[in-house]
DNA sequence: TCTGGGGTCCTAGGACCC
DNA sequence: TCTGGGGTCCTAGGACCC
């Protein structure tokens, strides 16, 4: 006897731009890019193009000359993304939420009151149409590698359902790139060996797989197209690193740059950092040269931090290291700063209301850390009236922003 | 014409301890 | 003085995901 087909995968189709074509009736049907100078998102009509997320505004433009670029109604994006997971909430608490747009479930305890996964799955996409107006599309199967598998096969707007009878059968025709875990580079190891579908890996000796993609890779995508996935549903996991990262273009690799850029990111990592009391105890930096090239650099601390110049401090320090190892290198292409090693919580005294700041400034005090009680008193003021109204002054300073804060956050996942 | 931003996981070598 | 093995932590890099 078999396991039943239970775990759904929901995936909002070319999120951003439906949800703008939403707003604008008038984009309906046409080529839509979300973004400006980097393609965030693109219609389905624009993918027909070959216009991609990710891909550089002029290219898309060079691939599709009508292709209309249209401004990012952030708030709506966290609105409707919540909304359409909030939906499968509604059948059953076992969700885990992957991003904005797409979540896993297992509705293995609901089919008495809502009928089989595929009675849920076509309920869903039901309700986030008529009570949202998105196109979402859902796969589901047995596993969540097929279950994901078979929702980017239904896209778009579609429903497959992989029964247990038959997975080997739909997952072996299958092109090697829909499976998790492999890339542009994997993809063209396989190439090299001559295999471009599930089945021709699921037949080649897995000693020249684990000789090609190394002994772990080799054995968890023989694994996988054999439909053997191990990974089970996990609904509530929070983040184990926060980061941040700002694209520079060609900047010389000079204090007046440096500073205030990795400033701003400290900035924007520690205020998460704090709201969620998870200080880290390692920190990360990365420095990316002209030609692409990047180098990383970490410390791991006695003692976890979450207060912004510290944190910059150590950040800035990293960094020095780096470039005093690279003497060649003057110009530098991105920053990035990442605090892991978070705790789980952070002591109780710490999570004091600002009244005591005063008692934290003093010298010596119990709670040590004028810092922190700096940082509590910046964090309460932007609370009250928005980010720019205090803090490193990168708005002032023209910190490049490439993208903007609201973006970056619907990208940040629950601390 | 250069390629955004926030994450996860894995590997491999070295330090250090028992 | 030389040898060894396991376990854990740290660091650097890389592939991949959305």
């Amino acid at each position: 006897m078999v396991t039943a087909a239970t775990i759904l995968h929901a995936d909002l189709d070319a999120f951003y731009a439906s949800v703008e074509q939403l707003l604008d009736p008038s984009l309906r049907g046409k080529p839509i890019a979300v973004g400006g100078g980097v393609v965030l998102a693109a219609s389905y009509e624009a993918k027909a193009f070959g216009v991609r997320g990710g891909m550089s505004g002029r290219q898309a433009r060079e691939l599709c000359p009508q292709l209309m670029f249209v401004g990012g109604h952030f708030k709506d994006y966290q609105r409707l993304g919540d909304a359409a997971i909030g939906v499968l909430g509604d059948f059953t608490p076992l969700v885990e939420r992957i991003s904005i747009d797409e979540a896993f479930a297992d509705v293995a305890g609901c089919t008495h009151l809502f009928g089989s996964p595929a009675d849920i799955a076509a309920a869903i996409r039901r309700r986030v149409r008529s009570e949202l107006g998105l196109p979402i599309s859902v796969g589901v199967a047995r596993t969540k590698h097929l279950a994901k598998i078979a929702s980017q096969v239904a896209k778009p707007d579609g429903l497959v359902v992989v029964d247990p009878d038959s997975e080997l059968k739909f997952l072996h025709g299958l092109p090697v790139e829909l499976m998790w875990g492999v890339g542009p580079v994997t993809k063209a190891r396989l190439a090299a060996m001559g295999v471009s579908t599930i089945g021709q890996l699921a037949k080649s000796p897995e000693t020249s797989l684990m000789r090609s993609l190394g002994p772990a890779a080799g054995e968890k995508l023989a694994a996988l197209a054999w439909n053997r996935d191990p990974r089970e549903l996990r609904p509530h996991r929070r983040a184990h690193s926060a980061g941040a990262q700002s694209a520079l273009g060609k900047r010389p690799a000079i204090e007046r740059v440096i500073r205030p850029t990795l400033l701003h990111l400290a900035d924007r990592i520690a205020t998460r950092l704090r709201r969620k009391s998870r200080p880290g105890r390692t920190v990360t930096v990365r420095v990316r040269f002209a030609d692409m090239r990047a180098v990383t650099r970490s410390i791991t601390l006695d003692a976890p931090v979450d207060a912004t110049l510290i944190l910059a401090q150590r950040a800035e320090k990293l960094v020095r290291a780096i470039l005093a190892d690279h003497p060649g290198e003057t110009v530098i292409s991105l920053l990035a700063i990442s605090v892991s090693h978070l705790e789980e919580h952070r002591d109780l005294e710490l999570d004091l209301p600002l009244g005591l700041a005063d008692e934290a400034l003093r010298p010596g005090s119990r709670l040590g850390s004028a810092r922190w009680a700096a940082d509590c008193a910046v964090d309460k003021i932007r609370d009250r009236f928005g980010w720019d109204a205090i803090g490193d002054g990168s708005a002032v300073l023209g910190v490049s922003r490439s993208v903007p804060d609201a973006f970056r956050e619907l990208a940040e996942k629950e601390l």
